[in-house]
DNA sequence: ACAAGATACCTTGCATCGCAAGGTATCTTT
DNA sequence: AAAGATACCTTGCGATGCAAGGTATCTTGT
């Protein structure tokens, strides 16, 4: 997957996946790298930044198997700071398509619907 | 606009405007700063690149108000690389909006369909 | 003629971010 | 005791967008 369409998008991620539920890092991996394709070498320094901001905190979980876990849980501030990136990322997308949607009439070539 | 969110998009963006129509860097700006918001600083070294990679190729037109145009055109290349990165683009953004859809439960609080 | 402003080109240095590579510690299984 | 999975983390690099600054051309006002 394209390095470069993640950036800034990873971070909306991984709020929105904890706004489901709290989770660790190793466990985010996991469950973005089903489609999103992100690494640990991204992960923990995202995850620090996330917590710079105050968009979440973290508390830790003892583990059956391994070594203890650092849970996040989404803050309010991070429930608000998602909706803002939700909307920002909605705008872009609509403005980016827009773009793409000009050079309609020299596409007609191409296997689209 | 969300400098990050950029990453990757514009060569696409600059691509799709040039398949309607050749174009030079100064008014590539104009055109794509209505929404995109691109600046000199990205454009000419962007435009660049797209003419290494051999996706444009140049020539010059004498302007009766100004210096002289360095006109990009669209390559064969070009325009096949252009339908490549349409195809990536909307599969990034389908997977991106998986993860959010993810979250749709968590988000009935916001003013959504 | 000359100053000012628009047009049009370009480069330098910085900040951000994703990632490969490498490192450490814990727990289970063999 | 060794091996492998789990789970944490850091370092250094590459790619990209941008502000700031620089140059040259052409038109317009005075």
């Amino acid at each position: 997957m394209k390095t470069q369409l993640k950036k800034g998008t990873l971070d909306m991620c991984v709020l929105a996946v904890l706004a489901q539920a709290d989770s660790y890092a190793y466990e985010l991996v996991s469950k973005l790298s089903q489609g999103m394709d992100i690494s640990e070498g991204t992960i923990y320094p995202l995850m620090r930044r996330l917590q710079n901001e105050s968009w979440v905190s973290t508390y830790l979980v003892e583990s059956s198997s391994g070594p203890s876990r650092k849970y996040y849980k989404l803050t309010e501030a991070g429930r608000r700071e998602l909706a803002t990136m939700r909307q920002e990322w909605q705008e872009f997308v609509a403005e980016v398509e827009n773009v793409l949607r000009s050079d309609a009439a020299a596409q007609t070539e191409g296997a689209q619907q």
